[in-house]
DNA sequence: TATAGAACCTATAGTTACTATAGGTTCAAG
DNA sequence: CTTGAACCTATAGTAACTATAGGTTCTATA
């Protein structure tokens, strides 16, 4: 009875999350279900607040809902270490590490496209943007 | 009747493509409907391939189908220009861009959390990736 | 030619992480 | 005590496929 209590509205905002995303987080067991007022109306307090940041700041950072549901579960438990967060966060580098070299290499494709073409004025045909589309890919072998 | 015809099967085949989304890029409008054998079963041929090889490449440098069905547009269009699929391209580019400054930024903060927490052998309630992820977040403002 | 089984057909549901909608109830301010 | 904002649940929609079910056709072999 210590806590300031919060409308599912309130915490929302200040949680900078929609009313639907938390009602979801909830469904997928993401957050608790909270105290019901006699009316049924959701009653948050501080700690959800801080859980739901939690949550949000994980995703933000790129971890998969099944994910953030592994970080929570080490501190929703006891005797957990900080190093099996580390290394959630370790791989987590890695994954974006691969995606930010897929997206290098689709841009350089892109640019490359864009350069060949230097004029702009000729029809589509003739278009080698048009043309380096209709190139076959490097992982057809039939 | 000089082109040689295959079945979706073969198709999907030399464009490393699955049957099921080839399936797919017809019911979206991508791929026309193709004749059929008596039977029912689709009959393709060499345009087809070619197209089909378009939109995977397309896709696979990360348009949407809706932009995808633009660019092909210019395509079964007769009176267009190349300038308008490099605008494309271009603009392609510059999302490209944003996402892997996005990445980055977000692979700062994970690799700046892992160097904050030196040891791993702390409970995580002494973590300060926990802790990182338990901060509010800058859009919050309430 | 008969037949087995691979490949095909359609229609529908599932995936991820939400977002949006509909139709109804509760809360809080005046 | 009334009004309207905020809340409730349940369901459908989003993107771009993938997977499944249940049935039909094609083709290679006996």
């Amino acid at each position: 009875m210590n806590y300031e209590k919060y409308s599912i509205g309130q915490l929302a905002k200040k949680t900078a999350c929609k009313v639907e995303t938390v009602h979801y987080y909830e469904k997928v067991g993401l957050m608790p279900e909270p105290p019901r007022t006699e009316g049924g109306h959701r009653i948050y307090s501080l700690p959800h607040v801080k859980r739901l940041n939690f949550i949000r700041r994980s995703r933000d950072l790129g971890f998969r809902i099944e994910q953030v549901k592994e970080l929570l579960k080490f501190i929703d438990e006891p005797n957990h270490y900080c190093g099996e967060v580390k290394a959630m966060a370790m791989q987590q580098a890695r994954v974006v590490q691969e995606k930010i070299d897929d997206l290098q290499r689709l841009k350089s494709a892109l640019n490359e496209m864009v350069t060949h073409c230097a004029s702009g004025d000729k029809p589509v045909d003739d278009c080698p943007i048009v043309d380096a589309l209709f190139t076959e890919r490097a992982a057809e072998h039939y």
